[in-house]
DNA sequence: TTACCATATGTTAACGTTAACATCGGTTTT
DNA sequence: AAAACCGATGTTAACGTTAACATATGGTAA
């Protein structure tokens, strides 16, 4: 192992100046800096991080909190991992994925992949008084949180229904209890309410977020009266309700459109494609990382809490009923 | 941040005993222990690992290598990840997700999630001299492999076809040239050899590995003659493939019968589930991650190399032409 | 000229842990 | 009864880095 030592050996300077040469190479004269770097390069020196990190009093490791049984479902941790991992090695850090919450865990904070599936490891976590970042949205000083734009998003995605000509647009909710639920149906009613169409109780139906519970969602509604469209609140869901109505002979988006939530891959697995809003998971967790970096490395102290925008991906699974008008006249 | 010392101070022990207790308790005298253990709880010490690694030598972190294009697209990545992240923190060791292999990266060793997408991170990576774990299969003493037995799963998906009383079965394979393109198609032609069925190759397909590719599948094996049932070499395809196969009216199993390999979770989302192989994906980067400890922490220097046979899971996807005859008789 | 300052570099002591060796009772061996 | 040994504990010096302070050199102001 090449040590700094090794370099000031080479290069003919002391341990500070090569550790200089790192940390603050503007404080190394020109000439010198040289020197130590082409020594750095012939013997093909790496920094030991553990001995900086010793020195500097922190782990160099956050852990990202995954709740068991969720994660291995979904592209979702894929994605969100991807994010922290690209921000934590930019700055040497490493990352722990845990799936409960240790007093004797030795790092420097922790990242929720979401809130809802991990309340008491969140609230021990809390009490540890370590950093916490969240992907979602709670209220205490000390949790740095962003979050999709629920609301603002599913506004989007039935406006772009209403935009089409739909007036009749069924939502499908799930059971999980989580906040997105209820802050998705706000924008689904919010958008109704902009394009002018009552709301009807009778279009909505909550199921198991699973592809299963999407076809049921299928059924249900065929069995309950008109509708041309309808909005489900993930693509999992999306993606059965889909099958549901091709298995009854119906045509996506000929007889029924479908607009889902979530964009992490599942709304390309039918045919035609899914169009829906996609959150941006692989950012979000970036962000989450960056900011815990900015806590526990650059000691910042101000909250940082934001809400993200999906965008609207547009695929084949929405008819447009006013180009039909005009390609008639 | 308490420290061996402060537990020693307050046990009334030296700091080695502390850190005897914590790393070989059996040479500590029982009564002493329970004085330390009760110490460490009071205070809440957290061994500081960084400082144990310093000592130790090592970086207590290993590099998880992922391809850029490849990560984001699949649930695989999230199996293996939770796999060896499992394994390291049994043993104090963080990871780090790289999409490059870097000479400075500071790191005990590499492990990959395949060969064939990182052919050249995987080169630069052995001349490094470190550890390298590797899910696939390589010739090489340095490299712990080990693999999903692809010939003898997909031998077994197949030889499941021919139990159900198949004798046309179809397969589809990808054109990403990967190694288990080959080694599944050979499988594919065991078991058929063994149910004593000529191989005909107007009923092999190649296609691009999407949902996409498998859809386009059904309508080349469609126009091409009669089969009753399909091997997919991965659930994606088979996903495309089904729906394929019911937006022409026919049904799945009654009409053909699908059978697909990976079992990440896509063989959920069509109805009827489909009837596929199981790659013990996360046992096997579990294993993986434990083999690149075994080489760093306690100094093993056999290698590993290992198959492992994929697990039929059966689901709706399969009709029994047997049974039927059964019936009627 | 002397005192002062800035810039560049060096020396020393920490960070928290463990390995290697040292010590000290008490037991076994001869 | 002396020698050797063993089990339990302690002392010291490392691991590789950086912060804080110290020194040296050259230039500028009084």
């Amino acid at each position: 192992m090449v040590t700094i030592k090794d370099v000031a050996l080479r290069a003919g300077v002391s341990l500070i100046t090569v550790s200089r040469v790192v940390n603050t190479p503007d404080k190394v004269a020109k000439e010198t800096r040289g020197k130590v770097e082409a020594a750095m390069k012939e013997l093909g020196y790496v920094r030991n991080v553990a001995a900086g990190n010793l020195v500097y009093k922190r782990s160099g490791i956050i852990c990202v909190y995954a709740s068991r049984n969720f994660s291995r479902l979904d592209p979702f941790l894929s994605h969100f991992l991807l994010g922290v991992s690209e921000a934590l090695g930019e700055r040497s850090y490493s990352l722990s994925l845990v799936h409960e919450v240790n007093e004797s865990q030795f790092c420097d904070g922790y990242i929720f992949s979401g809130y809802n599936e991990a309340e008491e490891a969140f609230g021990q976590c809390l009490s540890l008084g370590k950093p916490v970042a969240l992907f979602g949205q709670y209220d205490d000083a000390g949790v740095d949180c962003i979050d999709t734009d629920n609301v603002l998003s599913a506004r989007k995605a039935v406006r772009y229904l209403v935009e089409n000509g739909h007036r009749r647009i069924a939502v499908v909710l799930n059971t999980t209890g989580a906040d997105y639920v209820k802050q998705r149906f706000e924008g689904y009613r919010m958008a109704l309410q902009e394009g002018g169409i009552e709301y009807d109780s009778s279009l909505v139906v909550e199921v198991d977020n699973s592809t299963e519970g999407g076809r049921e969602a299928s059924e249900v509604l065929l069995g309950r009266g008109r509708f041309t469209a309808c909005f489900l609140i993930t693509d999992t869901m999306a993606v059965g309700f889909v099958l549901g109505l091709q298995a009854k002979g119906l045509s996506v988006p000929d007889d029924i459109s479908v607009v889902g939530f979530d964009g992490l891959g599942h709304q390309n697995l039918t045919i035609p494609k899914i169009t829906t809003v996609v959150q941006p998971v692989y950012e979000i967790s970036k962000a989450l990382a960056e900011s815990m970096l900015g806590r526990v490395v650059d000691g910042r102290k101000d909250r940082v809490s934001k809400l993200v925008e999906a965008e609207l991906s547009v695929a084949g699974s929405v008819r447009n009923m006013n180009t039909e008008k005009e390609d008639i006249s």
